[in-house]
DNA sequence: TGGTATAGTATCCAAAAAGATACCAAGGAG
DNA sequence: CTCCTTGGTATCTTTTTGGATACTATACCA
């Protein structure tokens, strides 16, 4: 298997995972499993009912998440995560390992920045 | 360490690699090593100079890809993979395994859903 | 009779990302 | 003298994303 960027399938994975809230909502049916809309919204302040709405959608539209709907009222709607969506798990995984480095490094750079401060005396 | 979803460091990553453009650049870069400004605009059809500044800079502010000018007429100017840039190669790897995966998920999705037409005879 | 809760839609607006296009410097070729 | 080359900038417009706000259905509860 050829890995040229001519036939690019890292968009793909990219495509599915971008969106504000896509790897934080991922996450928790992740960690925590299967989770009712309200107690997704409530777990992730900041965001509106439409966005969390539209990700979920986007994602399910990729069998990433199942939705079931309970027929009662008020309604009860479930997210769970599917058995396709578990294999991103790896690349999440990578990406927060090296997301972790990275704030390292950022904080090292700065530091040097700081310390390369032509300074006034 | 935990990976409870409110110290996200995914979205660094995430942050990095976003971009139409920046995986491929990197892909290229990883793969084929230096390579001068005009080189990588051939390999990008579609590219416009403007982007594929701004990807590079962007890229570069991160310490990923490493800009090296030469003070000739006309310029050149040489980009290349910083050690640091090599560390979201597993990242790169599992994204673009991820994606040849899912790039046959979704055949077989469209198969289904095509043989699943009500169809008139 | 009115209020509450849940899981949404529908509109409109702001901000960010991407794209098209034009311009520039300066040396070498003709 | 003019054109070509490279690696950019500077503007302007379009497209894509994200966000604020208001509205809805319907059973239950007081």
């Amino acid at each position: 298997m050829e890995k040229v960027p001519e036939n690019c399938q890292v968009e793909d994975a990219l495509g599915i995972l971008v969106g504000k809230w896509k790897p934080i909502i991922l996450l928790h049916l992740l960690q925590k499993g299967t989770k009712r809309f309200s107690e997704l919204k409530r777990s992730m302040p900041g965001i509106t009912q439409k966005m969390l709405t539209k990700q979920l959608r986007e994602l399910e539209n990729e069998d990433i998440i199942k939705r079931v709907v309970f027929p009662q009222v008020p309604p009860k709607v479930e997210y769970s995560i599917t058995e396709y969506g578990r294999s991103l798990e790896p690349i999440l995984e990578a990406m927060h390992e090296w997301g972790s480095k990275h704030a390292l490094h950022k904080m090292e750079k700065a530091n040097k920045d700081i310390k390369s401060i032509p300074h006034t005396h």
